[in-house]
DNA sequence: CCCCCCCC
């Protein structure tokens, strides 16, 4: 069987069989896909000619391909599975991206190796980092990180981030921040903190260059660590830090993830009033300073969700199916959700606030309301807007048309919130604010059987319930937003 | 089967 060698651009989906020689210039590590559910590895292949391909591993193929497909060397490979890719996709102007699976052919050489040049691999400078916030190019960098903060989340809007920090050194002398996030974080993550010691020389690849931090690096779903990548520029890295010890080790001892003054003026967003973010068409994210309060009495607080990506559902409570919006399989949930009225001096809007958001506002989380609903009763509207009264928030609006029956018309969700303000009320309630807006849903139900006496009654009724069996019905649409 | 988003 001898097929010719071919180069990647000959291989479209509608070949059959081919084999084209690659070296390996990327390959991060295992990792998470977005839903949690799916294990993938991406690499990046280069042929001869210097031209690039996108090739992914999944599941369990990935322990098979541990040892093969090395950094650097080069590779035969034939027959991988070759997907059109959305165009989105295609960073190398070749249509596809490969899977390598257990039927994918795949050959070290050893006598033909591609030389590492026609990567033509290029690092960002640090020192003019600031021009560069704002354009959209992802780039490459080699450094060494002198430092870390501790991995956190947060949630923003409807989603959970993880984010982990790094203080990095080159050359250059100057210290940028690198932030990974989500599924980076925890697996490129991983591999810098194990060799944190050694102040590694890093490469690390497909960044994106964010404002924060007056000029920083921030991963994209594509960036790859490598840790001492066996690459010339490298090797000068090395054996600069041999000679600047002191400096690093210095550096390293200092705090760099502080905010420095320009960089807090610099990304100062626009505040905009009730009246801008209704009269315009364009933008898609207002933030705006509004006081807050429900008037829609006939709602539930609650709706019955897909505990993964929040589509409604009309079922039970912990009800198991397979979602028909994402596709995975799941558990009914209650999520939190809030029609809420929101005004400043210009005028008013109805907005709809979702989950963690909601729970700022409700003081009480989804299964409490559901709890309530089942009792045949509801959170205080009265209580609750008392509270919000004297509240001064920042919002994030999110502004979406949608036609319904030929009709146009815009829909708001709040994708952020934040308490920046509590009028005429002492310190002393503040904090219990704070301190109720940290706390577990657990908790939370505790410290309001503890400050509400009207709630605590309805909540000794709904101890009693909670066995009980839940329905709701789904007359509205939960899933509009 | 995966994916360029996002917080101080």
């Amino acid at each position: 069987m001898s097929t010719k060698m071919m180069f990647i651009k000959d291989v479209t989906s509608v070949i059959d069989s081919w084999k084209v020689r690659v070296i390996v210039e990327e390959k991060t590590q295992p990792r998470a896909s977005s839903g949690g559910s799916i294990q993938y590895q991406r690499l990046v292949l280069a042929d001869e000619t210097g031209q690039k391909v996108v090739a992914t591993i999944f599941g369990s193929d990935i322990g098979y391909f541990k040892d093969s497909f090395c950094l650097y060397n080069t590779y035969v490979v034939s027959n991988a599975k070759v997907k059109r890719c959305d165009p989105k996709y295609d960073k190398f102007n070749y249509p596809y991206q490969w899977t390598i699976n257990l039927k994918t052919a795949h050959n070290a050489e050893t006598e033909k190796c591609i030389a590492q040049s026609v990567l033509n691999l290029q690092f960002a400078t640090f020192i003019n980092l600031k021009e560069q916030i704002g354009n959209d190019n992802v780039v490459d960098i080699l450094a060494i990180v002198v430092d870390k903060k501790d991995q956190r989340s947060f949630t923003a809007g409807e989603k959970e981030y993880i984010v982990k920090e790094y203080a990095m050194v080159n050359e250059e002398k100057k210290v940028v921040i690198l932030t990974l996030w989500n599924a980076v974080a925890e697996s490129e993550g991983n591999i810098i903190d194990s060799a944190l010691d050694s102040y590694p020389v890093l490469r690390v690849s497909n960044l994106s260059v964010s404002a924060h931090y007056d000029g920083s690096f921030g991963s994209t779903p594509s960036t790859a660590v490598l840790l001492d990548p066996a690459i010339p520029e490298a090797e000068e890295l090395r054996i600069w830090r041999s000679s600047n010890l002191k400096y690093i080790v210095e550096t390293s001892s200092k705090d760099h993830f502080v905010h420095t003054e320009s960089s807090e003026s610099l990304p100062k967003e626009e505040i905009y009033s009730i009246e801008d973010v209704l009269k315009n068409e364009k933008v898609e994210k207002f933030t705006v300073q509004v006081n807050a309060k429900i008037v829609d009495l006939d709602q539930k607080f609650f709706y019955m969700a897909c505990g993964k990506c929040y589509s409604g559902i009309n079922a039970e409570h912990k009800y198991e199916y397979t979602c028909v919006s994402c596709k995975r399989s799941t558990k009914a949930e209650p999520r939190e959700k809030v029609h809420l009225n929101i005004f400043d001096q210009s005028g008013s809007l109805d907005v709809t606030v979702f989950g963690p958001q909601a729970i700022k506002i409700l003081q009480m989380d989804s299964v409490m309301c559901m709890d309530l609903c089942n009792a045949k009763s509801s959170p205080s509207v009265n209580r609750i807007n008392e509270t919000l009264s004297s509240e001064v928030f920042l919002m994030k609006i999110r502004k979406r048309k949608r036609t319904i029956g030929g009709i146009d018309q815009y829909v708001y969700a709040v994708g952020n919130l934040s308490r920046i303000e509590t009028v005429s009320k002492e310190k002393h309630d503040k904090d219990i604010l704070d301190r109720e807006e940290s706390i577990s849903p657990k908790n939370l139900e505790d410290s309001l059987l503890m400050t509400n006496t009207e709630s605590k009654s309805i909540f000794s009724n709904i101890i009693l319930l909670k066995n009980c069996t839940v329905l709701v019905s789904s007359s509205e649409d939960v899933r509009g937003i």
